[in-house]
DNA sequence: TATATTTGTTCAATCGTTTGAGCAAATGTA
DNA sequence: TACATTTGCTCAAACGATTGAACAAATATA
């Protein structure tokens, strides 16, 4: 039933105030070096440690940063996550947890319980259900920093870190072309979510840089789910004309594809090249291995916690759009080498 | 700069003392259903949002709670913290979610964060390095619930929450006999981790109760990475007879030997039948799909937080060992169907 | 009617830390 | 020597909620 040890236990050893001790762990210069040195030797004796709800309810602030995910069963979300939190940690900051579960009101919900707890700072990527963003206010009228990460770039006017999706199929296309395919279908997420618009966006644009034709029979919009590309593989290879390479917009959704392909006896890359998108594990532990846009999932994770690192410095920082994109990144596997 | 509303301004308001306001807010019998009502219209139109930190302080308990995982990019420990939070957050506790990623180290140093922020209780899974628990002698000396889970059934004498997994072997191994396999081979987990070496024990025995002979060189130990599968796998192809079936400890490992099957176009299942262990999404994913253990991820998670909660109610309780066992369940697929 | 009990509230201390203001002693400046 | 500045600390009031004790008013009991 030991109590915990408090500053007033070292004041009370050391016969001076708490506001001395205090002063003297937070190195301020009005105190003398002698009474900085014993109140940390007699801290340390006393196994002390600070209170962190005191010292948050005093100051204002709780070192803590609520960050809402919308999975973490998807490698992205938790690499992310897992240097976010690396990075924060770094700087005295604890991380709470919380994930949305794609579903718009859990979301809301996160948010209340996040600002209940008097998080310094909400790090978000918004769910797929996302269209009003009215809760988000909540957050910019308490006057607290909020970054956003991969989705919802434009949607409130904050800092956002993600990846330049119409870009990165610019680099897919490119790779695709120079491996030698002529017709590349295009197996798309619905174009309501911006990040797949911009994704079929950066195919058309891409096919026309390179003098090819656009056939509409090559774009399929649909879920990315691997029983989805399943499908959408299934009405590709019905096609009085086949495409000689297949872009999906997803990773599950090429593994579907590359599922129908290789039970039709079809060979990849020779006969159809793959490609998909995310870096999800599985894509380079299947056979053949999937070609894949990597997202610097790592990188991520680090700006956007540098970022609210940034943002909880400056106190005059007024929320404005600030978008950090970064260019994704080709991982050339087995399914799209066409040539050596 | 709005200000929060506070208890007092709700005092203010209704002319009566912060106390009453208090009281009343959390139903009081003492208080009049009158100022009950009162005070909560008032503190609904002042938009009132206790502050955890205040009330947290004063009342020692802050309602959160820490949760130590090895690692959040396996599927496993992912659906296991996401019912876990579930749980929690209905009854009004938040999660506050650190990695060890499986270093000692880091898990050292996240119970000291975790008890810096005041949490109310620590769930944890200990890392494969973890030998010495001394680290965890400091959460059971402050008098919080600790729960484990997964990893660590008696090594802290706490409560525990996982899967048998000697029993786990067994059903693997009926399985595979009930197939027809005769030699089945196992690619084991290194025994100094306590749930391979019951892998290990289980697979011992259950061949011991089919009356099969136990063949030294058909236990293979090592890691279970994709890599580590594909080395014992080529191993067990270069052995005078061949094993009839493999079972994994591990299901990164299973892939390995599949692969490795594949390409020496080996048949699976007829020529040898294959299982791992975990159920990690890709197992469903792969051609063909993998059987393998699943865990009861979700039930896990539940779990934890109930025994959680009931620890926290019960002041009375002394830590002490506090097994909750699973059957885990084994999931047929294609990797292991000799019979149809 | 006098006393006991219940009801509804106020009072004041407290959780552990931070922080502006205050003040004496030490040191610097003219 | 006299005054200004700096140094090193103490004092006391916060932060916002909770809680045991106190107390007046209302109600019940004898």
């Amino acid at each position: 039933m030991k109590k915990k040890t408090t500053i007033k236990d070292i004041a009370n050893v050391l016969k001076i105030t708490p506001s001395a001790v205090s002063r003297a762990l937070h190195n301020h210069p009005r105190i003398s070096d002698k009474t900085k040195a014993a109140v940390k030797k007699v801290a340390k004796e006393l196994e002390y440690q600070p209170n962190q709800l005191a010292s948050a309810l005093r100051s204002g602030k709780s070192k803590l940063v609520g960050v809402i995910v919308p999975r973490t069963n998807s490698h992205f979300f938790s690499s992310v996550v897992e240097n976010m939190e690396e990075e924060l940690n770094k700087k005295g900051y604890n991380v709470i947890f919380t994930q949305s579960n794609e579903s718009y009101d859990k979301e809301c919900r996160n948010i209340e319980t996040l600002l209940q707890t008097q998080v310094d700072g909400i790090i978000a990527s918004l769910t797929n259900e996302t269209v009003d963003f009215s809760h988000y206010e909540k957050i910019k009228a308490k006057e607290i920093p909020l970054i956003l990460y991969d989705r919802g770039d434009n949607d409130i006017g904050v800092d956002y870190i993600g990846i330049d999706d119409y870009k990165s199929s610019h680099i897919v296309v490119d790779h695709m072309v120079e491996q030698g395919c002529k017709r590349i279908a295009h197996i798309a997420g619905y174009r309501h979510t911006r990040i797949y618009n911009n994704r079929i966006k950066g195919y058309i644009d891409a096919l026309e840089k390179h003098n090819l034709p656009l056939e509409k029979e090559l774009i399929l919009e649909g879920d990315l789910t691997v029983e989805g590309g399943r499908q959408k593989m299934e009405e590709l290879l019905k096609l009085p004309q086949r495409p000689d390479g297949v872009y999906a917009a997803g990773d599950y959704a090429a593994l579907g594809a590359l599922q129908v392909l290789l039970e039709n006896n079809i060979k990849v890359p020779e006969e159809i090249a793959l490609v998909g998108f995310s870096n999800e594990p599985f894509t380079s532990l299947v056979t053949p291995a999937i070609s894949t846009i990597y997202q610097h999932n790592e990188q991520i994770g680090k700006l956007v916690a540098k970022q609210f690192l940034k943002r909880e410095k400056d106190k005059t920082w007024k929320p404005q759009l600030n978008k950090i994109i970064l260019d994704a990144e080709l991982i050339v596997r087995a399914s799209s080498k066409k040539k050596e």
